[in-house]
DNA sequence: TTCACATTTGAGAATGATTATCATTTTCAT
DNA sequence: ATGAAAATGATAATCATTCTCAAATGTGAA
């Protein structure tokens, strides 16, 4: 009937291998793959529960990739709330965005539009520099 | 050997419903349901076979659905190839954003970064002014 | 430390979307 | 009408994800 949260030798392993990739999209079975010949890993199960359950926490965000046909889990950076981000359709790479390159944008749209956007979900698509050549 | 597309009922029917149904996300089975009691009407097998096919080329865009846990599929409106869209994550309303509100960011993006935006693949979300309240 | 109990885990079954298989049927140019 | 290529349908296979439930573990209190 609390809401205790158990401090398990499994979540503890899942959350480390997460915070050592922050930057990249895992599925469940990335992290299963990388914990499994360790003592006590995790089964897959446990895996799936945990993810989400740190989805609801906002530490992480949930993706599906249509390449990997399986849902993704990627760290969310609170530092990233406050800005836009610009993620290369090839290479994957994300640039963020200093913010006075889209405050212009946001106050023509909250004028014309009275519409106000979310600088967490939005990502701008688009080709990098380097995969232009 | 030859990339002739053969003209069959089935197709017809899929194609016919999809453009009745432009403005909306249809699964697989929201076709196959509505097509179900009709003469002649498609297998799953075979909406899923020319899904895929009407996505290669270009006339449907594959989306995921979390909350149906499943494939979407839309309907790619060529006319709004040349502007941007703010989707309300609420509501799932869809405005279409006038050209010069985001032509100043665009050139913006393309001196400071060098990036291309994708115009097609760009969403921005947020919450439209009738969800605020 | 030990107890009581809520929470978590693991193994495997169940689910459900999507894809593959392959024999049969249809399309269409000739 | 014929034949080759393409499409279809029924169903099996695949595979990610969720469910089930007995057993194990974490936690706070005594």
């Amino acid at each position: 009937m609390n809401n205790i949260e158990y401090k398990t030798k499994q979540r503890k392993m899942i959350l480390e291998y997460i915070e050592k990739n922050k930057d990249k999209q895992l599925t469940a079975y990335d992290i299963l793959q990388n914990l499994y010949l360790k003592d006590e890993n995790p089964s897959i199960a446990t895996i799936y529960r945990y993810l989400e359950k740190l989805v609801k926490q906002g530490i992480l965000k949930k993706n599906y990739s249509e390449k990997k046909n399986a849902a993704t889990f990627e760290y969310v950076n609170k530092a990233c709330a406050n800005h836009y981000h610009l993620k290369c359709e090839k290479c994957g790479r994300i640039i963020h965005l200093s913010n006075e390159v889209f405050s212009d944008l946001e106050s023509k749209i909250d004028k014309k539009y009275d519409f106000e956007i979310d600088n967490v979900k939005t990502v701008l698509y688009g080709i990098c520099n380097e995969c232009k050549n």
